[in-house]
DNA sequence: CCTAACTCTGAAATCGATTTCAGAAATCGA
DNA sequence: TCGATTTCTGAAATCGATTTCAGAGTTAGG
């Protein structure tokens, strides 16, 4: 007689309430339904609020697979960082998150392990789900996967980059000027003999690799190129930040600054010259990029670039929110970045000075 | 008349490809292209390869709504951290999406930023996602969320804690035992003057509760119970650290151990230290929890609780594919965690010294 | 009081893939 | 060679919500 069973047997227990069961207790058309969920001011009010009791009273959620098969919106954004273990992708993506959250869009997650072809694999099986925005992070991607989101149609946008190609949009910030403006400043607090420790070993890790080339780009600019031992090639950890270091200091021992193109990096560094007995900044300046949690607690503090993480994942959230309703959306956002200077950067030890205007510290 | 707009303002270039195209391409019937995709082992070798052929020409990809609402499965999990800034906790979503992904299954990611109300709402915009399984955190939720979940049906594991009410199943590691642990091994080293630092100011926060009491309990029963005031809350930032370790060592000056229920805290708390010109650990032990990966590049490094983040978030993974699938899942996992005794702990200074069987190191 | 102009609601088609059911083709034994 | 199995394929129903189209009901104007 009645068809529910009294207990399922394992899964589901109640075959869930569809719009047609809240229209029968209402006596009106699964239609009507709709409507008070799509459309309720063009429903009479009485009647509105008549289906929404029986609504509230099914619990009734609409089913969101028939409804994105009807309608061809997922709501559903997706992303694809090479790593959560960075505290600057999880801050993105936190964001990021937050901002689509009070949109009703939900967020995909998904990561690369800065492997072009796993973030294609991902970027498949998210197209695969119909998501109806998707974003990126940085500007190195395989022709193949930029051709994939041309042929889905799918709005992207792609993150902690100024720019991009292949009319792919991007909201970050400039990097390889960043680095510029870090390695002048350290130019005019006197430095000649530099380092720098980049993680470039990822191919698709564009952003140290622009970081690189800005240091590189003042150097020469200023008369003092880098050779290339002075470059030293590195993962992002901590650990990696340390024998680079070390290796930097093997080759050059007579280097001043070292600049490093993430946080970690520099201070895993510091953690080197200290246990070297090298005295920051008094012996050896160091810089990072990313301004970390940690940056500022570092024994001494230290300098590096601030990246408005949070701002950036926000922005993306925002441009694929008005991409995908068709509003007009900006070509690109460059975000402004922010050099902190700490302690852990000085004007070298008083030996052999072409500084420009560097005070002496402790004459 | 015509309703097709010529070109589609913005979205949608090509009216994408479904499988009825495939069929008619490839001579075959829908039917048969889904056998294609779904039971290859059912169709005919040579005919499979065809429809293969045209399914790759024309760069097929199922629509995954329509899939989702014939087959009711979604192959969607979702997970809702308190914070991704929190490295443990990105570790673990990172290895929960990997191995999600290696089953074909894709991550909604939320934050509740230690909210309950927050945690309710994005697990009730998750449940209305029509997710097939939801990854919590901690055992404290409220009981509209526990309500919530099992009138949807959905499977549900909770991660980072040994047990959970409700009958909620658990993966994790034995937070108060591990404390309890370590509180024992400074017990032995000789210590009897404490401190501890926790992050208990989030009422959902139950793993630094757990660890609490782990450290209240055992000294309790070593007859040395703890002083409200030999006990600071803060929240999880590193600067709440430094501040609980001043106001620690204000109240009780002679304290010779610190145990924290987060590196992050025990990091602030050394940095402090250092900054008050107190020896670690000749003058005091610091202790963390967590061993995130600067706590081994510390100086000194930090002794801590190393918590298998990675294998919490992929058994929750296989959990969550089985439960889903029906396969027997077991009640709850608990996983080892392990001391990492570091050179931040050591004997107490010479001085008044009850220790059983601690080594004087510098005697 | 009757028709015109609206407003509101319901029936039914639709989105795209899956799967049952049954029939066609192929294989096998006699 | 013929019928009995077995294997494979196709037609059609189905999942649940949305939306068009048209008709029923209501109001207003003449």
């Amino acid at each position: 007689m009645d068809k529910k069973p009294v207990i399922a047997p394992k899964g589901r227990q109640q075959p869930r309430v569809k719009i047609e069961d809240v229209a029968r207790k209402a006596n009106v058309s699964p239609a009507t339904v709709s409507r008070v969920l799509n459309h309720p001011d063009i429903v009479r009010p009485e009647l509105r609020d008549r289906v929404m009791r029986h609504i509230n009273d099914l619990a009734y959620t609409r089913d969101s697979a028939a409804r994105a098969l009807k309608s061809g919106r997922m709501r559903t954004v997706g992303v694809i960082v090479p790593t959560l273990a960075l505290g600057i992708f999880a801050e993105g993506v936190e964001a990021l998150q937050n901002r689509l959250s009070e949109s009703g869009y939900t967020l995909f997650i998904a990561n690369s392990q800065y492997d072009q072809r796993r973030e294609f694999q991902e970027l498949q099986s998210l197209i695969e789900r119909g998501i109806d925005g998707i974003v990126l992070v940085g500007a190195s991607h395989g022709r193949e996967l930029r051709s994939l989101i041309e042929q889905a149609g799918v709005p992207v946008i792609t993150t902690y980059v100024a720019k991009a190609g292949g009319g792919i949009p991007a909201i970050g910030i400039d990097n390889e000027s960043a680095t510029r403006e870090m390695t002048e400043y350290l130019l005019r607090l006197g430095h000649v003999r530099f380092g720098a420790i980049a993680n470039v070993v990822a191919a698709s890790n564009d952003r140290s690799r622009a970081r690189l080339e800005g240091i590189q780009r003042a150097l020469s600019d200023a008369g003092l190129p880098l050779k290339p031992t002075q470059t030293v090639k590195a993962d992002y950890s901590l650990a990696q930040g340390r024998s680079a270091l070390r290796q930097l200091l093997t080759d050059h021992p007579d280097t001043t600054a070292v600049i490093c193109t993430t946080d970690t990096l520099a201070i895993g560094a510091m953690a080197e010259a200290r246990k070297m007995g090298l005295a920051v900044p008094a012996t050896l300046s160091i810089t990072g990029f990313d301004d970390v949690e940690l940056a500022a607690q570092m024994d001494p503090p230290l300098t590096t670039v601030s990246v408005p993480a949070a701002e950036i994942g926000r922005g993306a959230a925002d441009y694929l929110i008005n991409a995908i309703a068709g509003s007009p959306v900006p070509r690109s956002v460059v975000l402004p970045y922010r050099l902190v200077m700490r302690s852990s950067s000085a004007p070298p030890r008083p030996n052999f000075r072409p500084a420009r205007r560097g005070r002496s510290r402790d004459h």
